[in-house]
DNA sequence: ATGGGGTCCGTACCATAGTACGGAGTCAAG
DNA sequence: CTTGACTCCGTACTATGGTACGGACCCCAT
């Protein structure tokens, strides 16, 4: 899978071409030479597999909840070999990541015994309506 | 608590003044008339509970993880009594919810797995800055 | 050798949820 | 009756993660 075009390239890591683009911006994935190797001047650019290998592992990062600027320093310290860091970071993101499900089980809870209360109560209001007057 | 300035309503809603503001924009917050009841023309605006409630009822459901605009139909579904439409908005969160949840805690296990690893591997590489390489 | 699709690049725009700014008006205390 | 804090309002800007546009250029098949 070597030498693909960016069209190719996005395809082949389920982005958009101007994803791919917007990333380069903001220098996550490396901007090859143009002119795939004939000598030629200018050209289009060729990316091979391991612009796909960092293109998955944006995505990969992104789904386990890093903002680009968090994976941006990942990438970093994987040029670096910073095996400290990229286990604080890590642990870092885990707390994070604690905080987030906590409060979406609490909302979840929450909602689902006012949807419950809903379906049940008689012809008073429905309280999902009105309970989130209170404060939390 | 009635006759509130918008800097204490804000306060009392744990807010900033701007974000009252904002939220009376999108139309989730009613602006009051000017003058608080003197009979002059111009003047300062002047909230009592039922801004007040409106303020905390936003930020509850943001806390349930609505958004703004979801939180507009809510409203308008409270004006109208609109019970169904109220409870199904509710399942729609929850569902929407539930996937947010089971998301992050894929995410956490993969990235506490890493942390280990790395932790107790040897020499090697840091499985963090590697692990991503794979297609999800 | 030419036509149409793909690429390159800068720039502008989108949604979401605010946050900040600046000038004019208002209000209450001293 | 002035001073200083607060309010009003429009407008602009922020952060995050893209998405779109337009002109110039390139390259491959016919």
């Amino acid at each position: 899978m070597a030498d693909m075009t960016i069209a190719t390239l996005a395809r082949a890591g389920g982005v958009g071409v101007e994803t791919v683009r917007f990333y380069q911006r903001r220098g996550l994935i490396e901007v090859p030479a143009r002119g795939g190797g004939n000598g030629l001047s200018g050209g289009i650019r060729r990316y091979g597999d391991a612009h796909l290998r960092r293109l998955r592992f944006i995505r990969s990062a992104q789904g386990a909840g890093f903002t680009l600027e968090q994976i941006g320093e990942l990438l970093t310290l994987d040029a670096n070999d910073d095996r400290a860091r990229a286990q604080a970071l890590a642990t870092e993101q885990i707390a994070a990541l604690d905080v987030r499900i906590a409060d979406l089980q609490r909302a979840r809870a929450a909602l689902q015994d006012l949807a419950r209360q809903c379906a049940h109560s008689g012809e008073g209001e429905c309280p999902i309506l009105t309970s989130f007057d209170r404060p939390r």
